[in-house]
DNA sequence: GTCTATACCCCGATAGAC
DNA sequence: GTCTATCGGGGTATAGAC
């Protein structure tokens, strides 16, 4: 469902891949597609917040952090020829109408990973309320980064969103000490 | 497709709420779904492009009319109770591997609507360099906190990216004269 | 150019043997 | 719990009358 969204993966397809028939799938996800799909998207939230917390881990600076963070990204991208973006996105996508669940476990992903910016910065000893802004632009920045790098099949929009989010954290840490 | 993305959206759907016939849809679009997709996103393009230019055009620092951008985006977003998002990246995410085409026309409505964003950078005095760069993480920034605002239903993840792009820009201003 | 009918296929979901 | 068979429906696309 990362690579190819909600509708546009069937169960019959990952049942396949999984080596599962078809049955099993649905004795152990009698919720059928949707319970499929909610359970995809937490397993991506827990994947990346791992990632987060990893990268977050790597140096003191945050802002030298998370331009880290935006590297890798797009390292990781290219490695999988531009196919594997982000967990959520490509599921949540869509469905907003149709399965409101779906798109709950969605925001609860980006609320947990704004979570964990938030709370580098402010362990780094930036105002509270800096912090908690902050951590939105930084993911809602990596999160069109990593967008924009898989549509045009480049590195640079995650590599420039790195360079300018450190920019952004360092102003904002001289602005208000 | 806006809303549903690519294979969340049928043609007898898309044939029955434009009151035409499915021979007629076929009739003007020989090339099946994927050369509607293509026109979709094409059409979405030169909407968002207008858009665009309508409010760079609104004030003469770039930094004030990005500003002015975002805040506009999620109220239209709010609207339409947060299921017209972007007209692109629905239509495309997930079609990558399959329809190259799509992605193709995707990218390069990314690639225009950065073409505006640097040349109104570059019309204000700023460095080319710089301009270009910063048209990439304004672009960037804009879509992620579009995807953010639609998931978590709330204006503001775009609110607080048109500050931070504001002030992302100012200091870039000052920073090379 | 417009319409209806239909071919052909795969979808999600279920039933029921084992 | 695991598997196969199948249901009902919808998907894309086409054929061919008008």
């Amino acid at each position: 469902m990362q690579r190819q969204g909600y509708d546009g993966t069937g169960i019959k397809q990952i049942s396949k891949e999984a080596g599962a028939t078809l049955g099993s799938v649905y004795h152990f996800f009698p919720g059928g597609k949707q319970e499929l799909a909610v359970e995809a998207i937490r397993h991506g939230d827990r994947e990346f917040a791992e990632f987060l917390t990893r990268m977050l881990a790597g140096a003191d600076d945050p802002a030298e952090a998370i331009e880290a963070c935006a590297r890798t990204l797009g390292q990781d991208l290219r490695r999988s020829d531009w196919v594997d973006g982000c967990p959520v996105t490509a599921t949540a996508l869509g469905t907003a109408t149709r399965a409101p669940e779906i798109q709950h476990a969605a925001a609860e992903a980006f609320a947990r990973w704004r979570g964990l910016v938030d709370a580098k910065l402010r362990a780094a000893g930036f105002a509270h309320a800096d912090a908690r802004d902050l951590a939105h632009t930084v993911i809602s920045t990596l999160e069109g980064a990593e967008l924009a790098a898989q549509v045009s099949q480049s590195e640079t929009p995650l590599r420039l969103a790195g360079t300018h989010l450190a920019r952004l954290i360092r102003l904002y840490r001289k602005a208000t000490p």
